[in-house]
This record gives structure tokens, C-alpha cells and sequence, in this order.
DNA sequence: CATAAAATCACGGAAAATCATGAGATGGAA
DNA sequence: TTCCATCTCATGATTTTCCGTGATTTTATG
């Protein structure tokens, strides 16, 4: 038997999906968890072998609870089981180092099949992540991608909380030029025209 | 046995929840749909008591698709199942006319007694819809809050697009001081620091 | 019609953003 | 070590935004 936790913040899909895995032969529902916070309180010591973990989660997101997932069960298999079919969020599970992600679109079928193909020791994406990772190596083709640096992240941050250059300048100890050096910069990559196309950009580039 | 159909677009969660529901005494689930437009395609046709229904979904929202579901089957009760906590989708749903709000973190009794208050002709909303409501109302009397006029929102929009005062004057033809006035209006409305400040507000209340 | 709300226009000035351009410092990768 | 991207700082100019203030016209509504 497969011993299998659920985690996610919508207690109806918990619930639901729980039964649904029930019936399958080999896999087992050990444990649900409402969010990665209380994962992480049991996880060191539950017997598990594999998570299937929601990205959106209050407090800590799913992603971000990686990093101490695999500290504190480095041989848990761990699946991403999203609403969002966003490249950006399937590299940044990959970088974190999960082995599958799957869309909430899918069926139970779907689900079990990557249950199976993980223990197994493959990967498992869904049809549509691999597409919009396909499309998304597209787009960095296109001359008008950029990466933004980890500054200029930053700054597009403070812009974005509404702080002037000189403020931002204050804040970070530079000098107000750099500051409106890196939003000049920041305007040019983007293909901005001022900074209310930036914020349009961090929102959706989810970098805010 | 109350009929009950489940419109959502994440098919797992319509699995998990039809296999829940079906435990319940009283409750059948004659039907699932993926979207609204699948639901209106057949709703005509189909033997139902109850929705349940998602807002978030492609092509036709929830609370966008209530009045063609309401014309389609006029008789039909409808419980919203959704992962928003917003005061603003709570108030539309209201007048789309559902006859209650339930979220996604509820668990299989709650959803049950909902079906059971509502098919009983009262209403069901959830305790966090409810208080999200009451904040909403708080925010109403704060004196901070305040109606956008059309012209403002005309002017917010194309201040969202990226155009400076003096192109939306020539794009609207009125002077360009008119055009500083409802920004300046703007900035004070939306208690907002700068034109940032107000692409957050837009987007927020989804007025762009 | 009267009153209020909304939309319009205007002036002057301070602050901030945007643009063009150049250049030194740093730190990591080839 | 050389090279490159990044981060840093700077000057000078122009445009845009933001602020305070006040006023007229238009429109909607009781």
C-alpha cells in the first residue's frame, strides 16, 4: 500500500478526494492536512511516502514549504496537485524539487496513474503542464522576455507598494540615482511606458 | 431525495463532493457540468432541485451565467461553492439572486445543512460570508469609502493603460487640467498615493 | 424649478518620474 | 585572469505627476 497525504486549505476537496483515493487499489489516505504549517508540525514523524500538496495555502504555500518538506522527509514523493496551470509555478516546483504536477482538472484516473508512476521512481506531468511549459519556452525566445534581476525585483516591489525613488533609495541605503536607475532599466525591459504598466507587469508575472 | 447538480470546473472536486454527497441522506446528485455554459445547454431538460456552484470558471462565470439559469429553470434553488471570501462576490451573488454562499474550507455537514436550510425555503450563508459581509458594511460607513463616478472610471481605466493626463485630455477632448482634476479626485477617493496606488485599486475591484 | 452632484476648466508651484549618457566597482563564470 | 552582467553613482534636461485652490457649466433628481 501506498501510504498517501492530502494537502490542502479546502476542506470539501480533502474530504472528497480522500474517498475517491480510498477506493484505489495499493493507495492508502494516511493523513490530510489544512495547510503546510500543521504538515510540517507531523511530518517528521507520520509514515508516509507520498504528499499530494496544494499550491495556494495561507501562511505557507505549498512551494515555498518545500525546502523544509524535504529536510524533514527526504524521501517523500511529492505531488503538486494545482488550480494554476502557470509556467512560472511548475519551473518554480521543479526547482524545488517535486516529482509531478497535476491540475485539479484532472480525474481521479489521472491522479492514481501519477501516484503510481512517482512511487515508481518516474516523473509525472500532466498533459497541460507540459504544454504550457513547452509554451512558455516559446516566449523566452521572444526578444521582448527578459529576466529582471534579483535588484530589480526588489525595486519593482517597493514601486509597487507605492514608495517614491527617494523612499526606495532610503529604504535600500543607495543612492536616489541608482534607484531610478534600476526603475529606468526596470521600464526598458518590461516595455513599460511608466510605472503603472510595472505593476500591471509584476502582477502578472506574479512577482509581487 | 433532493436533487442537487454540481457545476465546477475542477473535476476532482466534483468526484470528491458527488461521492460525499451521496452518503447523505435525502441528497442525490443527479448531475455534474464543468462550466456553466454545459449546465445551460441541458438545464432546460433535467430534473433538478438544487446547484451547487462554482464562480470561478472559463468562458461564463457563476454569478455571470445566474440569470439565463434562472430564466432556464425559475423555480430552481442555488447555493454558491466557492473559494472566495470577498464581500464583492458575496454582494453579487446576492443579487443574481442565489440563495446562499458557502466556501470551499467548509465540510461535507455544512454543505448538507445548507441544502437542507435552503430547499427548506430559508437562506444559507456560511459564518466567514457572513462576517465578510458585516466588514464590508463597516467599510461602507467609513468615511474613506466612496463611489467612483463614470467619468472617473473612464479616467482610471485609460490611466491604467499606461496614458499620461495629457494624452487621455486629447483622447476624451477635454482640457488637460480637467483631466489632472479626476486624477487628482482619484488619488483622494481611493485614499491612493500615486497612480500605482491606483492600478492596485482598479485591479482590486476589478474595474479594469 | 431648485438643489446637489458631476464634470468641466484654470493657475502656480513643488515633487517626482522619465530620458540620455557615461562611468566606476564588484563578483562570478569562462 | 579576463570578461560580462550587475550594481552602483552622477549630471543635466524635460515631462509628468501631484497639490492647493477656486470657479463655471452640465446633468440628474426630488
Amino acid at each position: 500500500m501506498i501510504k498517501v497525504a492530502i494537502v490542502d486549505d479546502h476542506k470539501l476537496f480533502r474530504q472528497g478526494l480522500g474517498v475517491i483515493l480510498a477506493s484505489k487499489e495499493d493507495i492508502e489516505v494516511v493523513e490530510k492536512y489544512e495547510s503546510a504549517v500543521h504538515l510540517l508540525k507531523y511530518l517528521k514523524h507520520i509514515d508516509v511516502d507520498l504528499l499530494l500538496l496544494d499550491i495556494d495555502m495561507p501562511e505557507l504555500d505549498g512551494i515555498s514549504a518545500m525546502p523544509k518538506i524535504l529536510e524533514a522527509k527526504p524521501d517523500v514523493k511529492v505531488l503538486i496537485l494545482s488550480m494554476h496551470l502557470s509556467s512560472k509555478k511548475i519551473q518554480e516546483s521543479v526547482a524545488a524539487g517535486v516529482n509531478g504536477y497535476l491540475l485539479k482538472t484532472s480525474d481521479d484516473d489521472e491522479v492514481a496513474q501519477a501516484i503510481y508512476d512517482v512511487m515508481d521512481g518516474k516523473e509525472y506531468f500532466s498533459k497541460e503542464a507540459h504544454a504550457e511549459l513547452i509554451n512558455s519556452f516559446r516566449q523566452k525566445d521572444d526578444p521582448r522576455y527578459v529576466e529582471l534581476t534579483k535588484r530589480e525585483k526588489e525595486i519593482l516591489n517597493l514601486v509597487c507598494q507605492e514608495f517614491s525613488s527617494q523612499e526606495i533609495a532610503k529604504q535600500l541605503s543607495i543612492s536616489i540615482h541608482t534607484a531610478e536607475t534600476h526603475r529606468r532599466n526596470l521600464l526598458h525591459k518590461t516595455d513599460c511606458k511608466n510605472s503603472v504598466g510595472l505593476v500591471k507587469y509584476a502582477i502578472e508575472n506574479e512577482l509581487i
